[in-house]
DNA sequence: TAGACATATTGACAAGCGTCTATGTGTGTG
DNA sequence: CACACACATAGACGCTTGTCAATATGTCTA
């Protein structure tokens, strides 16, 4: 569990601008000028926020042309969300599967 | 969806220490004091992080004469992960009950 | 009540982050 | 080739955040 990781990879998402990215995204891809008009951003904010959102794996890019379209990473949210959980958690709630971790403590 | 309210509660995780506070308290409450020991930062610190999760619903306090205790919240946990479950996903991970809730687009 | 102890608050500082303008890079088209 | 277009990068700026030392608040006990 490496918590420098997750903490990157929480703060890609702990942003307004990159929820609603997300929520954008989230019937399909779309192009980086579609974001950018629903976004009242500039085009240079909106890249870096791509940026982020891209290197956390939460969002995949690909490249048509001039035109770079995004969209949600199934494997990626998949992996946030676990990962969420992993902290947003306590035994009380453990259902089926508990594997606990205490031996890995310090 | 109140995105202002959902980052402050994701900036909330997006910390080192909270999430190694979260993983501290994953098996029980512990007092402010047994935190302080594992944590290698100064008390004001705890303090200061154990305020911010308590704000976000994560984590429950409870005083017991000049001691503090403090908990993961079942319900603040639970409600946190069904936030993050609203952005981290795409239409094609919906399985059974799938809501959408593209009318509320502008 | 006085003192010790646990925790909270205040104020200051450095580092990080989101934003912009200006500019660079890559791609298609005349 | 030259130009227009879509996007990325660089640099600067202000705001936010994590941290600490110093101090305040609350609580128990002798």
């Amino acid at each position: 569990m490496d918590l420098r990781k997750d903490v990157k990879k929480i703060k890609a998402l702990a942003d307004e601008n990159r929820l609603a990215i997300m929520l954008a995204l989230q019937h399909g891809e779309k192009c980086a000028c579609v974001l950018l008009e629903e976004l009242n951003i500039t085009q240079p904010t909106l890249s870096h926020h791509m940026k982020l959102l891209c290197d956390s794996d939460l969002v995949n890019s690909r490249k048509d042309g001039k035109w770079m379209y995004y969209s949600i990473s199934p494997e990626g949210t998949s992996a946030f969300r676990s990962m969420i959980a992993g902290y947003a958690r306590c035994d009380c709630e453990e259902g089926d599967n508990n594997i606990c971790s205490c031996a890995a403590d310090t």
